[in-house]
RNA sequence: GCCGCGUUGGUCAAUCGGCUAAGACGCAUCCCUUUCACGGAUGAAUGACGGGUUCGACUCCCGUACGCGGUACCA
């Protein structure tokens, strides 16, 4: 049986982007194809950094995207706990262990001897000295203080760290699920820090640890945590584990749209589109970040779409439910680049869905949605307005602006459009028009666009002109579906009223 | 600086040695429509560079350049 899991952190400004969805959604699909169970983990490491809701809050834009997890926080599960604060109590033991093995030391420098340290060995070649098998020995830590001094700074109450001895020249190599062989020089790579002042774990032996005791076999992360890989896989060979280390799949970043860098929250604003799955508050400065939800996309489009950001089938196919994602997905495809995000492109995938789903479906999740808007309207009604409208609109927010008017008659005028034009020729013939319609029974509401044309005919004037005043009077402005469909919809009654409000406002 | 990973049109991308290099988004022109869209047609636009290997290279190898990531008691 797999276990394939994600793991998040609450970061310091919290919110779940659009890289970490895809993530999940990555590990979702791959858990899914391999009847394997799916399991969420909350890494809330360090209590400094632990923003309040941001659990919930990922939970909520997970169940959204309509991928809620077998096993975690939530859900309960038989390797739990699932939370990271649940779990200090594992971590000191195998750190020790470490220490007793000596692949790991103490390690009693102050954050300032770090800085002074820091500074000392900078050079023109070497410009960020690293903690590593060359410095320790310069260091204040167990390898380079005698065993007496040690045991009276650990009496003493001294704070100190644990740190992985990288060995000196080795060299490593695993095969990630998307890269290959990837390989690095032991050497290169610092002595992390594996336990903290604090006594907590750092993520580079929670991620073990916990990948061990939680039988995982596979794991999916950013291509930014390659680096440390080395540390991992040491860690897993130094605690005996070697044999039953999960396979990794190292994802390629989603980067901003122009140029330089990851994507970040801050590209969003510039932008103007949104960056998280769902509204975030920031809790320091109790800023609102809108979300793809609340921007009016469909999860069903928010989750196709950042599937397709760095994976395709090989084929033409770009569409696709998340169970035809299932099918289709296969991890060698995924790209080893990182993929700009476009958001035009983004919302090209939400009106495709707009149209894909059906006319009910649509209603329901527009109510849902802008519940002011469209709660208490009758249903068999929105879903005619939705089948007028529907193909105008890329996100969930269009509908009202491209709709409005099938509810309320307009408030404003486009006069600019008609003043120009409007003749008093013009007048008479939507007086007549209302005469003849007056005599319709509201059923008949087909035959206006046969008696509009009709009467153009006899008055002589082009249809077409006249459609321009009559879309005006009926919406507001140069905008919307075919005249005759509005008629149809909105009705006799209605139709005559908003002539008529219309021609009371221009003479 | 060092280490790792990348590099096909503006963007997402197909191609696993035979290429006259798909498709989509966006853009342009036209058609449809006397609205705004949708739709249809057409078009402009791509293999970073230099060496190999090969009958043949976008595809394989090696350099270079460029980009990104990492280089924290952050994840």
């Amino acid at each position: 049986m797999k276990k394939i899991r994600v793991r998040f952190a609450p970061s310091p400004t919290g919110g779940l982007h659009l890289g970490g969805v895809r993530t999940v959604l990555y590990n979702y699909l791959f858990a899914r194809q391999h009847d394997g169970d799916f399991i969420l983990r909350i890494e809330d490491t360090d209590q400094s950094r632990f923003v309040e809701g941001a659990e919930q809050y990922i939970i909520d834009c997970l169940k959204w995207c309509g991928l809620t997890p077998d096993e975690g926080p939530v859900a309960g599960g038989p390797v739990g706990p699932y939370r990271q604060s649940e779990r200090k109590q594992y971590y000191g033991a195998y750190a020790q262990q470490l220490i007793d093995a000596g692949y790991a030391y103490m390690a009693f420098d102050t954050p300032e001897e770090l800085e002074q340290m820091r500074e000392q060995f900078k050079t023109v070649q070497d410009p960020q000295p690293q903690y590593n098998h060359r410095l320790r020995e310069q260091m204040r830590n167990s390898l380079t203080l005698g065993e007496k001094e040690v045991k009276s700074l650990i009496d003493a109450g001294t704070p100190y760290v644990i740190r992985i001895a990288m060995p000196v020249d080795e060299e490593l190599s695993f095969t990630d699920m998307i890269r290959g062989e990837v390989t690095f020089k032991t050497g290169l790579v610092d002595d992390k820090v594996l336990i903290k002042a604090d006594g907590m774990p750092t993520y580079h032996l929670a991620v073990v640890v916990d990948d061990y005791l939680m039988k995982i076999t596979h794991a999916f992360r950013g291509e930014e945590w390659l680096p440390s890989a080395p540390v991992h896989l040491l860690l897993w060979k130094y605690l005996g584990w070697q044999s039953q280390m999960p396979q990794w799949a190292h994802l390629p970043l989603i980067l901003k749209p122009e140029g330089h860098g990851k994507l970040s929250k801050r590209d969003g604003d510039r932008l103007g589109f949104p960056v998280f799955a769902m509204e975030w508050t920031d809790p320091k400065t109790d800023e609102q970040i809108e979300g793809f939800k609340e921007k009016g996309f469909l999860p069903e489009a928010f989750v196709n779409l950042l599937a397709m950001l760095g994976w395709n089938d090989g084929s033409e196919k770009e569409i696709f439910t998340l169970p035809e994602l299932i099918s289709s997905f296969s991890i060698d495809r995924v790209h080893k680049g990182g993929a700009r995000f476009d958001y035009e492109k983004a919302k090209w995938f939400n009106h495709a869905w707009i149209q894909r789903l059906s006319d009910e479906t649509m209603a329901e999740r527009l109510v849902q949605f802008s519940p002011s808007h469209y709660g208490s309207v009758e249903i068999s009604y929105l879903i005619k307005v939705i089948a007028a409208v529907k193909e105008r609109c890329h996100l969930l927010t269009d509908f009202w602006q491209q709709s409005s008017f099938f509810f309320e008659a307009p408030s404003v005028y486009d006069n600019d459009s008609v003043k120009p034009k409007w003749k008093d020729q013009h007048k008479e013939f939507y007086l007549s028009f209302i005469e003849r319609m007056a005599g319709l029974k509201p059923a008949e509401a087909g035959a206006f666009e046969q008696i509009f044309k009709e009467l153009a005919a006899e008055k002589q004037i082009k249809p077409g002109e006249l459609q321009m005043f009559f879309r005006i009077m009926l919406v507001g402005g140069k905008f919307g579906p075919p005249v005759f469909e509005i008629t149809s919809t909105i009705g006799l009654e209605q139709t005559i009223k908003r002539i008529e409000l219309f021609l009371a406002q221009i003479s």
